[in-house]
DNA sequence: CGTCAACTTGATGGGTCTCAATAGCGGTGG
DNA sequence: CCACCGCTATTGAGACCCATCAAGTTGACG
């Protein structure tokens, strides 16, 4: 799948969701010994059942993981915006496969190095575990997500990506209607028609497709 | 929410989902330290907000975590059979509530203690980061599951089920339908029609209404 | 201004929920 | 032992939400 390489959105300076929790040992590893890679847009960064060998961090674009089912649907895992640290699927290998959403650039460690140090870096270890943590408590979120309604599914999302930005009044989403239909377990004729509700209802505005203005967003928390 | 004791199955000698891997210095904990509690019917284990001041182990009966939303639908994260540790939901408060399905031993062990332990001895520190990860596995899992059919869950839920048990031809469940539903994101009536349809597929039987004889696993992982 | 991809809008059908009634099962007491 | 009770599970009818299929619109780029 190949893609031309175009810098559509910048999306930077955002606060990372899991760096939230001390991350000094790990962001050091990263600043220090990471290398850097740059991924075109849908270019794969790891495939299911690969071997784990890496540990990324976005350092600008977006980043999506996903499932193939056996029907052809896919669901995405997450999206990782810059500063998020992602890889931590299993022990061995990826459960699920990653690509960049558009053009990004990841910094890498590999897992081994980590895996000497945590045996001295007690910090480490901890960190590592916090990391899992937060990816656990993220996957459940997501599981209570996919029992909502459209309408509330497509509200939490955009509240979701929202509380990732400084200013929480307006998104600029880096990914299509595709992957966000894929992400919240619905269609995107069904994404597209909820927008246009919410719209309709004065809850969010639509400048552009890729960009909205959370209007009323007690409203979209009541739908939540 | 007071229960009557009632003995009404005897789960036992399963293996443990989440002890495939190496536990030997959990275990040994669980099985050393280790206090031991018993739950009656719907009793709850502890509730979700408080603080995660234990790790648990079951020792027989069966157990469910779950989230209530606030419209009221409930939501069950997993359920737990004997040899299953539970109580890893997030480093401080539980994001899940956890009540025993019926009369349940469990086995506890302070947290603080792993803490302090896991300073010194990095295969503890590696075993709470395999169990967390298997947490974080069962959860993705969970997400896949959510996005199908209520046919293909159902035969899902009837396939891990079995799994879990040494003969896999046949299910004793130990939920009511009530519970299945809440973990499937379906209701009951869904739950009940679909086995229904199962086994007038011939793709399984139902002596009683907890207990299930798979007829075609084969049909079953078809439709999974 | 033509082309292509992404998004939106429309019409229709199907799967699951909701509401309601019936059936089964275990426990209790006459 | 059987009638009765309460709870759980099953079955039925209708409504609704979302998926599907299809057509139209918009915007980016040559």
């Amino acid at each position: 799948m190949l893609a031309q390489v175009q810098v559509l959105h910048r999306v930077s300076e955002l606060p990372a969701r899991n760096s939230a929790r001390s991350n000094d040992s790990l962001s050091a590893m990263f600043d220090m010994t990471g290398a850097t890679m740059m991924f075109r847009r849908d270019e794969e960064i790891y495939g299911e059942g690969e071997n784990a060998e890496y540990l990324y961090r976005v350092k600008s674009g977006c980043v999506r993981t996903y499932k193939i089912l056996a029907d052809g649907r896919r669901q995405i895992g997450a999206f990782y915006l810059p500063g998020d640290i992602f890889g931590v699927d299993d022990v061995k290998t990826h459960q699920f496969s990653a690509e960049a959403v558009h053009p990004t650039a990841v910094a890498l460690i590999k897992r081994s190095i980590i895996e000497t140090r945590v045996l001295r870096d007690t910090t480490l270890a901890r960190q590592m575990l916090n990391l899992t943590m937060s990816e656990l408590h993220r996957a459940q979120s997501h599981i209570l997500l996919l029992i909502k309604s459209a309408r509330e599914r497509v509200a939490s999302f955009l509240l979701e990506m929202a509380s990732r930005k400084h200013d929480d009044s307006e998104v600029e989403l880096p990914m299509s209607r595709q992957d966000i239909a894929d992400y919240l377990g619905l269609t995107i004729e069904t994404v597209s028609r909820t927008l246009t509700q919410l719209e309709n209802a004065s809850t969010i505005a639509l400048p552009t497709s890729r960009r909205i203005i959370l209007r009323n967003q007690a409203a979209l928390a009541r739908l939540d």
